[in-house]
DNA sequence: GCGACAG
DNA sequence: ATCTTGTCGC
């Protein structure tokens, strides 16, 4: 095993293409994720005209999908966006994030891909080898890869293709919206992330998980109110 | 050389 | 991602 330096994240871009493909064979892609009792939805965003970047994550529990737990961080941006790199610039933000939790999640879902990923190593999957969490990456729309049409239908789904790879799913979440691309970040298959992913759902086109995690990184701070009272406080 | 391109 | 209100359509 190389001595990497995992938590560096001001790298030039082709070192972090070059960790990318040798962290990618780490990615776990079958079931091996314990009874899920409770699953979170992270997401990002940024302040001060992009400085700062913003992760929150929200925990969920399972199927209930009642909020349990949530934590917001703030660090500095390091990182711009360069697509394919995504999490060299998002990963500090959400791993801070992911610390501060009470209440640890048993399955996450991260905005973005997972090895739907032009060298099968998005975002999802680098959340999750680093953290060892299994992982799913639920992106809104795509990176790289192939598929059919898609019928309009809520429920239908197709497969995401690339070099001769099944690397997703193309999933409608509700009839007659955008489609969600739906990849495996870590420890878990394809058809169970899928699973997890629709049994997330209610009435939107994104599953609670990322929604909650959405309105907890939002510069409202009446989501934060909604939580607490959610969490009795 | 010419597009494509997660958030 | 972010700048931003009301509005058109299933």
């Amino acid at each position: 095993m190389p001595d990497l330096d995992l938590h560096c994240w001001d790298l030039s871009y082709a070192e972090a293409r070059t960790l990318q493909t040798t962290l990618a064979r780490q990615v776990i892609q079958y079931d091996d994720l314990p009874e899920v009792r409770c699953v979170a939805g992270v997401d990002v965003g940024f302040e001060e005209k992009g400085s700062v970047t913003r992760a929150a994550v929200a925990v969920l529990a399972f199927p209930g999908l009642e909020l349990l737990d949530y934590a917001v961080a703030k660090v500095p941006t390091l990182m711009p966006y360069i697509p394919g790199l995504l999490s060299f610039r998002e990963c500090p933000a959400i791993l801070e994030a992911l610390s501060r939790l009470s209440v640890q999640p048993d399955l996450l879902f991260c905005d973005g891909q997972g090895i739907a990923h032009p060298r099968r190593f998005g975002v999802a999957c680098h959340i999750g080898v680093l953290t060892g969490l299994p992982a799913i990456g639920v992106a809104k729309s795509r990176l790289c890869g192939k598929s059919e049409i898609l019928p309009e239908e809520k429920g239908a789904r197709v497969e995401l293709w690339d070099d001769n790879e099944l690397i997703g799913s193309v999933v409608r979440t509700r009839t007659a919206v955008r489609p969600l691309y739906i990849s495996i970040g870590h420890r878990i298959s394809l058809n169970t992330a899928v699973h997890y992913v629709e049994a997330c759902l209610t009435r939107y086109r994104l599953p609670e998980t990322t929604r909650w995690a959405d309105a907890l990184a939002s510069n409202r701070g009446q989501a934060v109110i909604r939580a607490n009272q959610v969490l009795g406080r």
